[in-house]
DNA sequence: CTGAAAGCGCTAACAC
DNA sequence: GTGTTAGCGCTTTCAG
């Protein structure tokens, strides 16, 4: 399982090229090869040709884990997030990805999983690289992992959510804000039988949402008149049967709201095919803003996030912060109502 | 832009605690340390909880970097993706983590935007860091890629595709056979008047695919009648719009083939709003069986590949050559044709 | 403009 | 069981 070191015999494939080596076969000092590489210094433009002709021949790779020991440096932003199978996430990397490219960083991507005990480990082994940043895509974490990204001496991000008291940075929105506002839409559209298919996804976010969408519903003096919640990962799926079985329990509701676009996509699947018509019959709230939401043969309602926002934002604050700025810890990205055809 | 290393003084928060700190604080040498941190050699129980206190205590996290320069080997595996809003490669990358997650290997995931410079940057980048094996997705890279990749002295496998020439392994699938599946299937539901919406995705494959189509198609003296091909990347705006457009300039096609499942659910989603019959005014075929294709109010006929299998393998076929054995070099995927109602 | 020396934090290979 | 010595491949610092 542990890799072997290869032997620098004649009869194994040869290592790559050092920079010693580069530097015997230029005839100059291994410094004079640094110099050229890394553009540092000053060489002259013979020998700076010189170099760079070796160099290409050889095919050498500079090793930047020496690099980075000798340094105490690298260009390395670590990013964890829970999936990729959920779309939110790819965007909000898209983001990162997208301003890092801007920078001379680059992000090396962990996934969680959704469970806090691969956090961890996640977060452990990839501040074992030295990464001179940390963005992280929630706020619930382990003790221990909290501890750790405290004592990293590095700038964290964490994302998605808000927080007064983020470890570092926080660059999030208001899930609770975001359950009210479709709440308040429900209300104002005139529907009043409410009722919800959760899927418990583990990353808290849709309880919040919840939470602030039930809140909202009673302050009108509503309530949320039938629930089902499902003990797995939010899929379409399952919003799919999910909005079957609470039509079939609580056939009296007149609008049903979703966790994420892609259980509420599912939900208006069921709808389609069994006739029930939308939104006159039923109406569906989802949440995201999602490009397929959109696409659906009758649009979703919806609260858009800028995903590729977040993550851009993430990533700017982090390299502005290695540059001596002082962003601000707490930051609150903007959502929106979409209102769509389903309701 | 490039990170300043943060001086020792006491103004400054501290760096991590090094090996020898945690040596230090516990009385033993830095070997007794590293002995109990990486479970070699024997140390003696005493000792052993003695350490892990003091590193517990001190939050150390070892440097991997100092470690990997000095066994001049690393746990970690470059896999490049063109995309990750393409899940396609999401679940290829599930697989690979997933496998990779059975072993002490860690993935390190890099994006090339499906272009052959930025996939060049990424490799020679990835590789500075000395992995022990690398993943790319395609088989199309430039001359200096193939080169640096060749020489990286480590297990490299191209997914995706297959080729009887790989630069050491390849794990994929037959897309010129993928094509052809569709086109047989086409016409044996008896349809002959048959289109085709590309969406030139840059990565070649379903450029493979529709060769691979067509030619079935010739065999049985039929022909591609109407073809829309749109210069950008697939999506499943492009296939509604493309349907529209290629249906209003061929209006007696009685099929069309999509370059994969996310268009063909927008050529789909078309249909279903125009009212056109699905399959008996028009048939669609797609490519990839995503699980939505599967889901929609008609389910979409399409050819299943494994893509988790195919991240798995590809994975294991690095793991295995790692641990000195000799997999084979050129690995073919099965695909199958899924009928749903859309055919 | 160029080079020599020292060391980044860790581990392999030997002592004891 | 435990410690000592020598690097891994690069960059920093200081000389020339």
């Amino acid at each position: 399982m542990k890799p072997t070191r290869l032997k620098k015999t004649k009869e194994t494939k040869r290592d790559q090229p050092t920079l010693k080596e580069v530097a015997a076969a230029a005839k100059v000092s291994e410094m004079t090869v640094s110099r050229v590489l890394r553009e540092t210094g000053s060489v002259s433009k013979k020998t700076k040709a010189k170099v760079l002709a070796v160099v290409d021949d050889m095919g050498f790779v500079p090793n930047k884990v020496a690099g980075s020991l000798a340094t105490s440096s690298s260009n390395l932003i670590a990013v964890i997030v829970p999936s990729l199978r959920n779309q939110v996430f790819t965007e909000v990397l898209s983001g990162v990805t997208d301003y890092l490219d801007t920078t001379g960083y680059k992000a090396v991507i962990g996934i969680s999983d959704y469970k806090r005990e691969k956090e961890e480990q996640l977060v452990r082994s990839m501040l074992s690289w030295r990464p001179s940043g940390l963005i992280v895509s929630n706020l619930t974490h382990s003790d221990r992992t909290r501890k750790i990204m405290a004592n990293a001496n590095i700038p964290v991000v964490e994302m998605m959510e808000t927080t007064e008291d983020p470890v570092d940075f926080c660059v999030g929105l208001d899930h609770i804000k975001a359950g009210a506002l479709m709440a308040r839409h429900f209300i104002d559209q005139g529907y009043r039988r409410i009722g919800y298919v959760g899927c418990n996804d583990r990353d808290r976010t849709a309880a919040k949402r919840f939470k602030g969408f039930a809140a909202a519903l009673r302050k009108d003096g509503l309530k949320v008149e039938g629930t089902l919640e499902y003990d797995q990962p939010v899929s379409m799926e399952l919003g799919k049967k999910g909005i079957a079985a609470l039509l079939s329990d609580y056939p009296h509701l007149d609008a049903v709201y979703f966790p994420n676009d892609i259980a509420a996509i599912g939900g208006l699947f069921h709808c389609l095919e069994a006739g029930i018509s939308i939104p006159s019959s039923v109406a569906i709230g989802g949440f995201s803003g999602l490009k397929i939401g959109q696409l659906m043969p009758v649009p979703l309602t919806t609260v858009r996030v800028g995903r590729f926002e977040v993550g851009q934002r993430s990533a700017r604050i982090i390299v502005d912060r290695l540059n001596g700025k002082h962003p601000n810890h707490v930051n609150i990205v903007d959502i929106k109502l979409i209102k769509g055809g389903t309701t």
